[in-house]
RNA sequence: CGGGGUGUAGCGCAGCCUGGUAGCGCGUUUGGUUCGGGACCAAAAGGUCGAGGGUUCAAAUCCCUCCGCCCCGACCA
């Protein structure tokens, strides 16, 4: 491909739209263009890295086993009211009415899809073990889009779904998944790390994320510094604590004026308490109704806890009146002694002794408030976000935390959603039994732009050959010279019969400009070929991540270049 | 949805405070010179100043309403 025959409309200068580098740098190399909020235009190059990144993926997919097919984008609203996702995922879902003023939705995942297909087309232990897989436009009205193509409205997703006859043949078949991702993401030249995560609003029992460590990552991450424990924060355990008994701890609860002492760090100020001493009550409305969360001062509730641990996707801080309600006070003085509301403390709390807490009254909190002598605990549950420096719940060690962006994620499903669609099967004693599923996604245009965010420099993208939109970009510094121009077409034509991906710069444009193009679109390899070139009976060839150019016969070049691709 | 920021030529920005001719750099077009790390000379095109309303003799500029975009938070497979 000639320079001048597509359309490569790069930028001097960063849009100021863009917060981080590789969003910067897609659209400065002119790989995508906004046209709204979440909503990207995959220019050429931009979409032939694209198709590389699905080719890989298909090509594992395949290779693991799993069959491709093609899911509507446009779902009934049905088969949502089945699933009982209507309302979990409401705030993701885009509704389209037909001319019947019937309901559709966009589909921002396929569980109810593919099951309602496994349930009309499998029905025997023999057709099974079987995985599908797509890959698709889905459509989600995120609340913030964001960082370009990280977080956007309307993205490009392989989804994945198997389906067994038991929970170890599901093992098989998730391990089979889990395998082919380590296999996708080496192949596009990411580090990956695999986390324990959450299931949040998909269900299931078991999940892994896969995350691509970065700084810009929305995803906080611990991993233990000894052994192999890793996990998202919205996950994430630690070694429970040891019991804290502060002094005075065998005196009865006594009241002390705080007044306007709200926050944790108000009240500690003012009693020149240690944080920790504190007893962070907050109210939540969990189904609708007033429950009080109960966490150390120097501790952050974690939501997604309590959502699992109770069961539920309904949890949300309670508004101010609610809170005035439930414990006779004004917001900032609520405590667990006298509650009448279920509390539930977390595990770092068990024995707590000698601490202080609101009263329940305005301008006045607890001191020597002892848990269980004091308070009427429903549970201790693990209710908090584990932080840097917690002990390690395998092996007590240290936890770090890091920032990872979710490329991926397998999760093992179970029956959640064959029982709802009554995906039955017949087993080889003739008996029926709900298929067991896991299912499996990753954001393939998220991907993409991991690829950038983490492998870059100050001049632009490097690209790994496995997805550079182009692997070899030949450079004709001066395009008056007509040998050079020869040359370039002659190796351009002899490179492309042998099908690597290569880009001719023809443009008439100063040396410098294409110098720092080429470096600034990332190719993995540049030839160059000059006046001064030809004379030695030379050609130029540099990687992009290298320092130094080397200059290779002419006759040599192509050779040499074959041999670069493959690595 | 709450908080903050921002909107002026394709891109990056100045002008706004203190109302009066809409500017700069890059890019684009034409001609010429140049040609190994973002050249130079000359000429030119390109703007409902986000939208609507108000104040005023006069609004990019002051006031009100709305919208888009970006960031933080809430939320999120």
């Amino acid at each position: 491909m000639k320079w001048s025959k597509t359309i490569i409309p790069t930028l001097r200068d960063n849009p100021q739209e863009a917060e981080i580098d590789s969003h910067k740098l897609m659209l400065r190399a002119g790989l995508i263009r906004k046209l709204g909020g979440g909503l990207y235009t995959f220019l050429p190059l931009g979409l032939r890295a694209l198709r590389k990144v699905e080719n890989i993926i298909r090509e594992e997919m395949d290779r693991a086993g799993a069959l491709e097919v093609l899911m509507p984008a446009l779902q009934p609203r049905e088969i949502w009211d089945t699933s009982e996702r209507y309302e979990t995922m409401q705030n993701v879902l885009y509704h389209v009415f037909d001319r019947q003023k019937r309901e559709m939705l966009l589909g921002p995942t396929h569980e109810e899809v593919i099951t309602d297909l496994v349930a009309r087309e499998i029905s025997s232990y023999r057709q099974m073990p079987k995985t599908f897989y797509q890959i698709q436009t889905k459509f989600r009205d995120e609340i913030r889009p964001r960082f370009g193509l990280m977080r956007a409205k309307e993205f490009i997703m392989k989804d994945a779904y198997s389906f067994d006859t038991g929970w170890d043949e599901a093992d098989a078949s998730y391990q089979a998944m889990y395998d082919a991702y380590t296999r996708i993401f080496q192949r596009c030249g990411l580090r990956t790390k695999t986390v324990e995560a959450d299931t949040g609003a998909i269900g299931g029992k078991w999940s892994h994320e896969f995350m691509v460590m970065a700084d810009s990552g929305e995803d906080g991450i611990v991993e233990c510094e000894a052994c192999s424990y890793a996990a998202n924060l919205e996950k994430a355990e630690r070694a429970l604590p040891v019991t804290k008994v502060f002094p005075d701890n065998d005196k009865l609860p006594e009241e002390i004026s705080t007044p306007g002492m709200r926050t944790i760090d108000e009240v500690s100020g003012f009693l020149k308490s240690e944080p920790m001493r504190l007893i962070k009550t907050l109210i939540y409305l969990i189904n609708g109704n007033p429950t009080a969360i109960l966490v150390a001062g120097d501790r952050e509730i974690n939501e997604h806890k309590i959502a699992r641990l109770l069961e539920t996707s309904n949890v949300m801080l309670a508004d101010d009146k609610t809170i005035e309600k439930a414990t006779g006070a004004p917001v900032g003085f609520a405590g667990p002694v006298g509650l009448n509301i279920p509390v539930y403390a977390d595990i770092g709390l068990r024995g707590y002794s000698g601490a202080i807490t609101g009263a329940n009254k305005k301008d006045t909190h607890l001191l020597n408030v002892d848990l269980e002598r004091d308070a009427k605990i429903q549970s201790y549950m693990d209710l908090c976000t584990v932080k840097e420096g917690d002990k390690c719940p395998r092996c007590q060690a240290s936890l770090k935390e890091k920032r990872g962006i979710e490329v991926g994620h397998v999760f093992k499903l179970g029956t959640k959603y064959s029982e709802k669609f009554s995906a039955i099967y017949l087993d080889e004693k003739g008996e029926k039994k709900p298929v067991v599923m896991g299912c499996y996604g990753i954001g393939v245009t998220r991907t993409l732009q991991s690829v950038i965010e983490q492998s870059h420099d100050a001049k632009g993208i490097i690209w790994p050959v496995s997805v550079a939109p182009y692997s070899v970009v030949i450079v004709v510094p001066n395009t008056g010279h007509n040998d050079s121009v020869k040359a370039a077409e002659t190796l351009m034509a002899s490179l492309e019969q042998k099908k690597i991906d290569v880009l001719l710069d023809d443009r008439d444009e100063r040396p410098g400009v294409k110098f720092n193009d080429a470096d600034l679109l990332g190719f993995p390899i540049r030839v160059v070929i000059s006046e001064r070139s030809l004379a030695k009976n030379s050609i130029e060839i540099k990687l992009r991540s290298a320092e130094k150019a080397e200059i290779i016969p002419i006759d040599l070049g192509e050779s040499r270049i074959l041999e670069l691709c493959k690595t």
